[in-house]
RNA sequence: UGUCCCGUGGUGUAAUUGGCAACACGUCUGAUUCUGGAUCAGAAGAGUUCAGGUUCGAGACCUGACGGGACAACCA
């Protein structure tokens, strides 16, 4: 192998999507002078949802690679079903994930008026005409996939009298429901969208921006397209399922456009995830019935749900990173996800100790009343982060998890005559316990400490098989944990035809543990940050949390090999 | 009985545009560890849905099957 041969492989770079190498190569054409200019449009009607996550990046993670903008533009078409709540919602996502899109605010509302003068030019070319039916005949009409559609009696109305119903239209002279207005492409063609669409229809509720100064709004297939062409956009970037409606934004374009600037559309694989669902009124659902407790529910894939959960940012990003964009409909394995935000969290988290489901430990020998604070690291991974004192006296506190009477193999924690380290301090000897005969249930442990083994001190050398964590009794702050773990007990909950998704709502998917035992540092922890509970898992404070009552979540445990063994 | 899109280890993605399939997650070993975490070393696992064709050479190109998905809201 020649030496160029080698440079060449150590300075591969990593691939491009598909999608960049289509940006790249119009780049390298000289197409649209140079620029990109992308948009994320979403539609006030819900929260984001970590698929929101996925073309938001691509949205302003490629318009930032190439020196261009993204604009941030909400699909306000729809006055009865969007709302300035979620607007504001939308945006401190977006911000949260680290994007901005500067003054670019736009609203697919800022265009009604251009919209419409459209709307009556196609009239006046004799590309559009009002149309008096009623819904369901003109849904019969339209055919199916693979039969043609038949032509609406209206189709062959005049352009005035069409341009004075639209404007009547406008004028609230007719009800909801009554007419609309109809582009006039191919009621034959083999897309359905190509089939005469419907691109106005009358709505008197009022909308969030424009109060009730119209009375008929655009479809989103006549608004999208159109909203981009207006923003200059040079790549218009959304999932598969539009891949169909392209012809018919062409067509539109066709009609608008002056010269040879056009929105280059294309398509990407939507985020599919394991044990969840992405559609929006499916989460609305569980949000109205009460299955979870709101938008931000912990166990919801929403944003906001992620970041109460205690995922950063760049944890989402990394992921997204991680399972690229295509055109093949995947689901990914929640798994990968939960590898970037441990992965994350290895390097930011402070460790600390935290007993979820305590036992109590009486070390004999240690003089009752005497305390010390033994110094423990504060995250292996990060020197910077120092260290911190923590108390230990006659009493602590282990996991239940951490004690059997009788042990399997391999267990290397307490157990009768068994030694252990208490992390940072002692090394202990179980010399007996105290068991409720009736329930079975170990309620004290009694040990003995060798005085000698205090970590960092001379004869903290011996080794012994396991470490374990633990509070000290007396110092202890109490705290509530939930622990979260999948929503869905089946891979893809939504995707079953015979079955509502209800059915695979996982029971204990929510598991609230109250007198769990903190070590004292943790009481004054601000809402949301994030620890790691030594041997157990990442956790970040809730929002619900308050100065008297301790609130933490799991976002994600540690691997647990021991788990797997044990099976 | 249509149009459009897609088929690469268990999962998600690569393969310098035609030169005998790479990475990540997961899985399994072992080392190490005062977290059964992290880290380190290593292993197993696909011959690219199938069948033809073009070519010296195909995961890439062509044809045809098969399989999956999208499209029939006055939703976006």
């Amino acid at each position: 192998m020649s030496e160029d041969n080698i440079n060449n492989k150590e300075e591969s770079k990593p691939s491009i999507s598909f999608i960049e190498q289509f940006v790249a190569e119009d780049l390298e054409g000289g197409k649209n002078s140079g620029n990109v200019i992308t948009r994320f449009p979403p539609e006030p009607n819900g929260y984001l949802h970590i698929g929101h996550a996925k073309a938001i990046c691509l949205d302003f993670g490629l318009a930032k690679k190439y020196n261009g903008k993204c604009n941030l533009r909400f699909d306000d078409t729809n006055p009865v079903k969007e709302d300035v709540e979620y607007v504001d919602s939308i945006k401190e996502d977006i911000h949260w994930l680290g994007f901005d899109w500067e003054e670019r605010e736009f609203y697919a509302s800022d265009y009604f008026g251009k919209l419409y003068d459209f709307a009556a030019e196609l009239i006046k070319r004799g590309l559009a005409y009002v149309d008096d039916q009623p819904a369901e005949l003109i849904s019969s009409q339209k055919g199916t996939p693979t039969q043609p559609g038949t032509e609406s009696p209206f189709r062959n109305r005049q352009a005035d009298e069409n341009l004075d119903l639209f404007r009547r239209m406008n004028k609230g002279e007719f009800d909801e429901g009554s007419r609309v207005l109809r582009a006039r492409v191919d009621m034959t063609s083999p897309n359905m969208h190509l089939r005469d669409p419907i691109i106005y229809r009358i709505i008197k509720s009022p909308h969030h921006r424009t109060g009730s100064s119209w009375k008929v709004y655009p479809m989103y297939d006549f608004a999208h397209g159109q909203s981009d062409y207006f923003e200059g956009i040079t790549h218009s970037l959304c999932t598969l399922e539009f891949e169909v409606h392209r012809p018919l934004y062409d067509w539109f374009i066709d009609q608008l456009k002056t010269d040879d600037y056009r929105p280059r559309q294309i398509e990407f694989n939507r985020l599919n995830l394991t044990y969840t669902m992405m559609s929006k009124r499916k989460l609305l659902e569980l949000v109205q019935e009460g299955i979870v407790k709101g938008w931000d529910d912990p166990r919801m894939p929403t944003l906001c749900g992620l970041r109460r959960r205690g995922y950063t940012p760049e944890s989402i990003k990394k992921f997204i990173d991680l399972i690229g964009y295509t055109k093949v409909e995947a689901i990914n394995d929640v798994s990968l996800l939960e590898h970037a935000i441990r992965e994350d969290l290895n390097i930011k988290a402070p460790r600390v100790f935290g007993v979820l489901n305590p036992l109590k430990v009486i070390i004999s020998n240690y003089p009752e009343g005497k305390e010390e604070d033994v110094e423990l690291i504060n995250n292996p991974e990060d020197e910077t982060m120092g260290k911190r004192l923590v108390p230990f006296s006659r009493v602590v506190y282990i996991e239940q998890d951490d004690f059997m009477e009788i042990p399997p193999n391999k267990f290397f924690r307490l157990a009768p005559g068994m030694e252990v380290r208490l992390k940072g301090a002692y090394i202990i000897k179980c010399e007996g316990f105290k068991k409720d005969e009736a329930t079975g249930v170990i309620e004290e442990v009694y040990c003995t400490y060798d005085k000698e083994t205090r970590s960092g001190g001379s004869g903290s050398e011996r080794k012994v098989k396991g470490t374990l964590h633990w509070v000290s009794a007396k110092h202890s702050v109490d705290a509530e944990v939930r622990l979260y773990d999948r929503l869905f007990n089946h891979e893809d909950p939504s995707g079953q035809k015979e079955d509502d998704y209800r059915k695979f709502l996982n029971p204990e998917s929510l598991k609230v543990l109250t007198g769990c035992k903190l070590e004292p540092s943790l009481k004054s922890a601000g809402k949301l940050e994030k620890f790691q509970f030594q041997r157990l898992g990442y956790f970040c404070v809730d929002t619900d949390s308050t100065d008297r009552k301790l609130v933490f979540n799991r976002t994600v445990q540690l691997k647990d090999t021991w788990a797997k063994v044990n099976k």
